[in-house]
DNA sequence: CTCATTTCAGCAATACTGACATCC
DNA sequence: CGGATGTCAGTAATGCTGAAATGA
């Protein structure tokens, strides 16, 4: 048959892991993207509310250095979050250069719901692994991630 | 101390797949770009090669359903391609709606040094993981690859 | 003065959509 | 006619850079 099985990928590419990396991400992305959508929320905004929730109140550079998000986009997120009270956002008094970030009820709400279409998300892009090997390939990620951030530059 | 060690990611985030994925990839594409930059070359164009290489002659449609890219952009990426001499594009005598593209032997030189230089950004990537577990890494990105690659819409 | 923090404007690569013409 | 193919224009989200303003 003509099927997508006609149309394999070059075994260059399937043995690539940044190529596999490229794809599984773009495709975890959209099942993300979608879920997130619902909510009118985006993976940013999900990962400020997490890092929020988890260690209280933070300036922006912290979040941002907490997230792997840049300077510029914390604050478009921000922005957005503060904009439908999902967070505030005060001056630091012993540091009039920084803002301290603190996150609402009605914030700490949509994280638990976030959490709730993330883990449906999560649970369709892993429908082909088993729980074991979940597991290992969280592990597995884990190590190149904290490879990469724990040498900053 | 106050260095990256202090900055830990949520756990929230630290436990999703889909965030690791993100970060990790986002990591990966850094150092294959740098490696195609050296050749002026970018992702695309290697896929594109390497399909060619592999499966001979094609159409762009095929080409773009092998290598996972869009239609539109296979064209972007084939008169780059075309225009520096990797391939040759002509009409298909059969089917004069395709073209057939095909690889130069300038194509095939290309593809060989771009396997080079990935070489070696892959092993950067990989530093981190033991042989067995490069091997595992690949293949559970491969099974959640071809689940999506195997159920189109 | 140097450095850190926040903010803004803009850029580049990626992936995609819609439209159109051509041809089977 | 419907459907496939190639082409082009444009869009959205992402991640980043550079510069300015403020303050430690």
């Amino acid at each position: 048959m003509e099927t997508a099985a006609s149309y394999g990928a070059p075994a260059r590419l399937r043995a690539q892991p940044s190529w596999l990396l490229t794809h599984v991400t773009t495709h975890a992305r959209q099942l993300v993207g979608e879920a997130f959508a619902g909510l009118g929320a985006r993976r940013y905004h999900y990962a400020l509310l997490a890092a929020l929730a988890e260690f209280g109140p933070s300036s922006q550079v912290e979040l941002g250095r907490r997230c792997g998000i840049d300077r510029s986009d914390v604050v478009a997120a921000l922005n957005e979050l503060a904009g439908e009270g999902y967070v505030v956002r005060d001056p630091d008094p012993v540091d009039r250069r920084r803002n301290v970030i603190t996150i609402t009820t009605a914030g700490a709400r949509r994280l638990a719901h976030a959490d709730e279409a993330l883990a449906r998300a999560q649970a369709e892009l892993l429908a082909p692994l088993t729980e074991p090997e979940r597991a290992e390939l969280v592990r597995l990620l884990g190590l190149l991630h904290e490879a990469t951030a724990g040498a900053p530059e």
